[in-house]
DNA sequence: ACATAATGTCAAGTATATATTACAAAATGT
DNA sequence: ACATTTTGTAATATATACTTGACATTATGT
């Protein structure tokens, strides 16, 4: 399922999907991968882009 | 950094790491590594265990 | 003191998160 | 209309999450 949450916060902030790769170390693919929702990025992933784009884990990860 | 949240978490509902190994369906080395601390486990993951102890993922696995 | 359960830890294997390169298709701005 | 940025999506490669099996150590109960 699409992370749409995501998608959210990244346009509240205007990142592109390659600017917030860049913030959280990850290659772009990355990051579009996990809006589109077909993987399951690990913990410290999320965090990092829970702080990049001013939500919690809670906010962005939780069902 | 070890996890006491997570530890604690897991004495409050007073199971063990292998009981808790079984109900995320991860074996007793995985969580016993993500108490130690020493791994990175995916959100997924992480998501089963708030489940299986009753907590959000803000939580356990946010600092 | 003994038995058993729970935890810590190691080594070797498998599955999968993530990188890199590359290209096509939508958006967006001028 | 054109140019540029952004996004979607492959293929192949690498790092690392997680497994399995095994043994040692520390707790807990009797």
């Amino acid at each position: 399922m699409k992370n749409l949450k995501l998608k959210a916060a990244r346009a509240a902030k205007d990142l592109s999907q390659a600017q917030l790769a860049d913030l959280c170390g990850v290659s772009r693919q990355t990051i579009n991968a996990i809006e589109k929702g077909d993987y399951n990025p690990t913990i410290n992933l999320c965090i990092a882009i829970c702080k990049a784009v001013d939500k919690t884990l809670d906010e962005l990860f939780w069902e």
